[in-house]
DNA sequence: GATTTACTTTACACGGTGTCAATTGACACT
DNA sequence: AGTGTCAATTGACACCGTGTAAAGTAAATC
């Protein structure tokens, strides 16, 4: 049992990720991956069944190569419910951008095939849990406005951090990854948390 | 010169919006278009260079028959900075689902087509330039925070608006029409709106 | 030495877009 | 009637990318 984790599968997995960080996701045939991983385009299909899972396989693949949970804790290590919430929007906004071919991708195939939308549905109920959470700990401190009810500022709130709003104000726009934290965490607040006279 | 404008173009046109409305844009065939339209699918590349160019025209035709210039002078017969805002979110939210079909369609073309993206952005930047007067009226009133620069407002109401935004409270999150317009003029003003104490 | 495992090579089916050439039918002009 | 032309039809085909299938190869394992 030797450590040689460089097997085939993941090669084609660390292909699968350099090309879609490269080209942002779009355009990125199952020829390509096989020509970066070394690799006949018929041996993907040893390992994945289709498109999609090997694109489900690489975001999972990303997230444990990226060491999501432990880097997540920061938010779990708020005391306080605006903490907590500015702790999210920062650690989003950061992780974001290590993702983003990977989820573009995965994001884009959702139209077209059902285990990619499960698989997208999936990261984003992640996300969806963490806001609620969020709101949760501002309403235990008193500090949810009184014109949001939990479920509509736990849903508004997964809106204003979607990926494609987040793309949006990143691309489009052209926003840092610093301003598109500070100016979301702003926004946030003065959206969801009562403001002192 | 007739009043003949029941032409086969007009007719595609048709058959486009028709299919895109019901099957909310995606997987909606150059094939469908034409038995909706009546006509041979060649015909269709008689009238328009590609499926990108089609999906344009449909969209500038779709405007033209809704009327959106007429309907639009709410926003701009508006007094106040506040007023603005308001009536803009309120446009644009009940305008929306008249074009979800055919924006949806445009919008994921958008990836792999230049033509499609460029109408898209084309499209989006007309919003954003309502969201820049929206925000200058505020300006004007003295009412924008001091935390927001102009444009950086701006930019963010553009991705508060957006329509990935707007699909996700939407369909995601099972929000009516009437409740994404009123939570959304709510977050606009508390997000922009200096609160008088 | 035989079998198994992992991968390669070649070939092909399928679906959807876009192209091309030959044909038809209706209308207009003279 | 004859000619031209315009709009649309028919049928065939090329291209691309995904996914399938079958036969072959080379190294590892028993």
């Amino acid at each position: 049992m030797s450590s040689e984790k460089t097997d085939t599968r993941t090669k084609i997995l660390e292909a699968t990720r350099k090309l879609m960080m490269e080209n942002i996701g779009s355009g990125v045939k199952m020829i390509d991956i096989a020509g970066e991983a070394g690799v006949s385009r018929q041996a993907l299909y040893l390992h994945f069944d289709s498109r999609s899972e090997l694109l489900i396989a690489a975001t999972k693949h990303l997230d444990e190569k990226l060491g999501v949970s432990e880097r997540y804790s920061v938010v779990d290590d708020t005391n306080s419910g605006i903490d907590r919430l500015d702790a999210l929007v920062e650690f989003w906004g950061n992780y974001l951008p290590h993702i983003h071919g990977i989820a573009k991708a995965l994001y884009s195939s959702r139209e077209s095939d059902e285990a990619a939308a499960a698989a997208w549905k999936d990261r984003m109920d992640v996300v969806k849990r963490e806001c609620r959470n969020a709101i949760i700990g501002l309403k235990k401190d008193g500090l949810l406005r009184s014109e949001w009810s939990q479920k509509d500022a736990t849903e508004f709130l997964w809106a204003m951090l979607s990926f494609p709003n987040w793309e949006l104000l990143r691309f489009e726009s052209g926003w840092s990854v610093k301003k598109y934290v500070s100016r979301t965490q702003v926004a946030a607040k003065q959206t969801f948390v009562k403001e002192g006279c």
